[in-house]
DNA sequence: GCGACAG
DNA sequence: ATCTTGTCGC
């Protein structure tokens, strides 16, 4: 396994290969939602990734892969823990999305390389953070109104956004993931998130990760029934 | 040195 | 992430 100092190497590397600005299609067909689903009393992880109609939300596809953890929880690291089921999943979709939303920071990272940006990087898709918490950088609260916004900034720089996607409601933390501006991601963001604080992608995704999970684990608890 | 710390 | 129902507050 890449040991902690090789990790914090391979980012501080592939850093500079991120976009921060629009390269996604001017029409947008299909958004994907990510997320990973961690098993209470088992090393198990499953990631799922969904893909959406980006007009009419409507799901097209979903794709998962449960495997065992091969990376400790550190704050930083977090992309070399969760990467490798999700690139599973990915590799088995029959379709490419427009664009992706991650469910954590993206150049919201102390190095400025978050799994949104490591994801990105990787696949060469449009990416976008959204994280549910702070990792790092300070802000003021944005005004309580649904679609408000406050900059995070760390060390001088503006590496993300606090959005409130609900009126009175914590708000969500935006940051470029690859090939997608701060605007543009932050719009995106509000978009697809119209009834609940994370968007629907997010909610799908935790969805069919946390049920593809439960499946994995029923089926190898039931052995091979041969007539 | 101390606190903070995506999921 | 996960443990976990009712309950305090606006």
């Amino acid at each position: 396994m890449i040991t902690e100092a090789a990790a914090i190497a391979l980012q501080q590397e592939l850093r500079h290969q991120v976009i921060a600005t629009d390269m996604l299609p001017a029409d947008i067909r299909i958004i994907a939602g990510t997320d990973v689903e961690y098993d209470k009393d088992t090393d198990l992880i499953c990631g799922s990734i969904v893909l959406l109609d980006y007009h009419t939300r409507e799901v097209l596809e979903v794709s998962s892969h449960t495997m065992q953890v091969t990376f400790p929880y550190i704050p930083g690291l977090f992309s070399f823990r969760e990467m490798p089921p999700l690139l599973a999943a990915y590799g088995q979709l029959r379709r490419e999305p427009d664009l992706i939303i991650c469910d954590g920071q993206g150049l919201a990272h102390q190095r400025r390389f978050g799994l949104a940006c490591h994801f990105g990087v990787t696949i060469d898709k449009p990416v976008i953070g959204c994280g549910k918490t702070r990792l790092c950088g300070a802000y003021d609260e944005p005004p309580a109104a649904r679609g408000s916004v406050a900059p995070l900034y760390e060390g001088g720089e503006h590496i993300g956004n606090a959005l409130r996607t609900q009126t009175g409601i914590n708000p969500v933390f935006v940051s470029c993931g690859h090939k997608v501006s701060l605007p543009t991601a932050t719009d995106i963001v509000l978009a697809m998130a119209t009834q609940y604080r994370l968007p629907e992608t997010t909610r799908l995704a935790d969805h069919y990760a946390r049920i593809a999970l439960l499946e994995y684990k029923s089926a190898q608890n039931t052995p091979p029934s041969s007539i």
